[in-house]
DNA sequence: TAGGCCATCTGGTCCT
DNA sequence: AGGACCAGATGGCCTA
């Protein structure tokens, strides 16, 4: 049956974006074409009934179609008219509602949109995650919630989580089952895999050798949670929770809210953003090449700075990657592992679990305080 | 160009 | 009778 469209095209492409139609807008709305349509369709069967059966026999004059008065099909036309604009509706608030699951689901990007099926996938592994993490009661291991994350999901979204928790994607290859492998070194410290002095202790901020392996030290994991509960609730109608913010992720970061608005978009912070993040099994910091493209060939750490000065100097490239303007590990990040926004603004907030860096030039050695201060240093 | 995703229309079913 | 819900069909848009 063909379908005639049945607003205009920009109608149309509002209605993507979650506007919602009230049903008399809807009615107010059929265009003649729709009508007409309809009432094509209707004597085409009629005629089709008339004239043979299923066996392509001519009809029974008693199999013969009803025939209804006028008065009778329009009422029939107006009813599937107003059926059709609440259906219409009922499908507008449906999205409107998975749009607000996106929201709180992690990877949430307004131009890279996760599609219907995998936001509810997404939000299945995520509730699921979380319940296993408040379950276990302790701080939970980096791969395996990503990997609960990620299980059913396709390569491409699994690609967006894994970047968006800064792991090469590569290590988590979705296999045919949609279970999610890890190729890499599963191991908490090489998701937290504490720097050596050298590189990640700038001077004077370091209370351990400067040559030798320091153990890492946890941070608050409970603070987290503090944090998390003190933030307003997805469904408070709490101005920090209006819509327009990420959820309070994620995994064992400080549960931190920060405006979509601007936003540094994923594929943008893939492709032009990102120069260094942390692989698991790999150290902690590595150079990316600023051409290249994720998941990205890494190079050792020791090729990224020369010396203590640089150390503590203020970069000009971006030293992290926040895939959608939330601070993913914001608040106590080691120093491995930090996380800053990448808008240019000028933002260290240290203060305790809610701390976020949101300036692109910000030196080694004050994340480290920073990170330092969370940690009650 | 094929495939994925989506919005819409449509008829059927269930419930009030 | 009419509304809610559902699933199939269809066509448009986008991307690899």
């Amino acid at each position: 049956m063909l379908t005639v469209p049945f607003e205009d095209p920009d109608m149309m492409r509002e209605s993507q974006f979650g506007a919602t139609f009230t049903r008399q807008e809807d009615v107010r709305t059929l265009n003649s074409a729709d009508l007409k349509e309809t009432e094509d369709d209707n004597t085409d069967r009629e005629e089709e009934e008339r004239e043979e059966d299923e066996n392509g026999l001519p009809k029974k004059k008693g199999a013969r179609k009803k025939k209804f008065s006028d008065g009778h099909n329009d009422r029939v036309k107006v009813r599937r008219q107003e059926a059709n604009a609440r259906e219409r509706s009922r499908m507008h608030g449906l999205n409107d509602a998975l749009e607000s699951l996106r929201k709180v689901v992690p990877c949430y990007s307004k131009t890279q949109k996760l599609s219907k099926i995998e936001t509810l996938r997404l939000a299945k592994n995520y509730i699921w995650a979380l319940s296993e993490t408040l379950s276990a009661g302790k701080r939970p291991d980096l791969l395996a919630f990503v990997q609960t994350l990620c299980k059913g999901l396709s390569q491409p979204t699994t690609n967006l989580v894994a970047g968006c928790l800064q792991l090469n994607a590569r290590n988590f290859l979705t296999d045919h089952n949609g279970d999610v492998s890890f190729s890499g070194r599963p191991q908490y410290d090489s998701l937290y895999p504490y720097p050596n002095a050298e590189m990640a202790t700038p001077t004077g901020l370091s209370s351990g050798t400067r040559d030798g392996v320091k153990p890492f030290r946890p941070y608050n994991y409970y603070a987290s949670y503090e944090s998390y509960y003190d933030s307003a609730s997805p469904e408070s109608g709490s101005p920090h929770f209006d819509g327009q913010m990420s959820p309070p992720i994620n995994y064992n970061g400080i549960f931190s809210l920060k405006k979509h608005e601007d936003q540094v978009e994923y594929s943008k912070n893939c492709h032009y953003g990102m120069r260094y993040c942390n692989v698991p099994g790999r150290g902690s910091m590595y150079r990316v090449s600023p051409d290249s493209h994720f998941p990205y060939d890494l190079h050792p750490r020791s090729q990224s700075f020369q010396s203590q000065d640089e150390l503590n100097t203020a970069h000009d490239v971006p030293l992290f990657h926040l895939s959608t303007g939330t601070a993913l590990f914001s608040g106590t990040p080691p120093p491995s592992l930090p996380v800053m926004r990448l808008d240019g603004s000028e933002q260290s907030d240290c203060g305790g679990g809610k701390t976020w860096f949101s300036s692109n030039k910000v030196s080694l050695g004050t994340r480290m305080a920073c990170w330092r201060q969370g940690l009650g240093r």
